[in-house]
DNA sequence: AAATCCTTTCTGAACGCTCGCTCATCAATT
DNA sequence: AATTGATGAGCGAGCGTTCAGAAAGGATTT
């Protein structure tokens, strides 16, 4: 397992790279809670400093702007996901209930994660466009964890065989599906239960792969 | 069919509604294409005004804050989507294939406005709280559309028979899978053609209800 | 027809305020 | 003494919104 705290392409003043790394995690735990609270553009500088304990001026010794903050946030988000799922992948015993099995751990992540991912479908748009990208590419990369569990439980005859668009595409219906869950919260909370939703997008995912004719 | 032009809530100064509803226009279809281009943070009232050909005081003649801007275009843009729906609708001739019928036309729908079914997951947390409140009815609104359509197909014994939860599940996803081709468009719109995504979801769909087992 | 008055609509300079960011200065450590 | 890191008052630009007055249009009087 390689260091998941990436050497980020954000520059900062400060030459002691485990005192970045630290206060930077300090900005990112402070500022994600505000920006979930009152949104990014409503979500003052100041305040970010002050909720992460440092001064206004100390912020932008770690930082360049306000919008690498809302990067450093995506970014951390995204790995926190990933790892779940990797965590996930690792405990699934292989066979017929594996995708099952998977799809529960992703939807609990998503579960867990709500806030989160939901922040993150609102406020990619107020990245710089080179930013933008990564957070797709971040997105496009747990889409293809999907893809590599189903092609794999494919192959070894555990899942009758669909040709690879459909493959992918089933991948990116997944991944909609438990966002799904973070973003019609407001009515899907109120009427199934996260055990409800999984065991039932589960039978319609499946049944995909099961269809008469 | 009675009139699409609801009597908004939102105040105004002039006295005229005739010019109020053609003066709220202009502004819509301005704002909503700056919105766009430009997210509604980053649009300024006097662009939107320029734009809408008035000036920057005639504006706040029509509306009392640049929020109510953005709710009015959110509500435009439902009201849109709900006419191209109940279109879809009317045109459907019933029996086997309805289903597929009226997921291709709301598909189309999502395709042709992909622009502005994106704006509106994007910009809706900036509203005030009351007219967020109003988008997620409208949206709901449309989901029911769809409850409907499944309800009516399987007790003329057109689709097999699943419960209540479920319909409610299913219409639930064909929105999202809907809303997708416009938030997943950087990938999905460079692998599948319109035609291949409806016809590889509306299969999947169609398979929920011929599972074996 | 012209002049006067009144109402409705339009205009944009000006206001007040907020916010992202900087930089001169200080503190701590080596 | 030199380097690294922390501080927060202050800067300047930009923003949403307002309001005193101008224009337009119609009705009424001269």
């Amino acid at each position: 397992m390689y260091n998941l705290q990436k050497s980020h392409d954000i520059p900062t003043q400060i030459k002691n790279p485990d005192l970045v790394r630290r206060r930077r995690r300090q900005i990112i735990d402070a500022s994600v809670q505000l920006f979930i609270e009152n949104g990014f553009h409503k979500t003052t500088t100041r305040q970010m400093a002050r909720a992460a304990g440092l001064s206004i001026g100390s912020l932008y010794e770690y930082v360049a702007s306000k919008e690498d903050v809302l990067y450093l946030v995506c970014d951390s988000i995204h790995a926190e996901v990933e790892r779940g799922m990797s965590d996930a992948l690792d405990r699934t015993t292989g066979g017929k209930n594996a995708l099952a099995e998977v799809i529960r751990e992703y939807f609990m992540v998503c579960h867990r994660m709500s806030d989160f991912i939901l922040l993150i479908y609102q406020e990619t748009q107020s990245l710089p466009s080179q930013w933008q990208k990564k957070v797709l590419e971040n997105e496009l990369r747990i889409t293809g964890l999907f893809i590599k569990v189903l092609g794999s439980l494919i192959s070894s005859g555990d899942l009758p065989h669909i040709d690879g668009r459909s493959i992918e595409l089933v991948a990116h219906n997944i991944c909609v599906l438990g966002h799904m869950w973070t973003f019609r919260r407001w009515f899907l909370a109120n009427h199934y239960s996260i055990e409800d939703y999984i065991e039932l997008q589960t039978k319609f995912i499946i049944g995909i792969f099961t269809q008469k004719t």
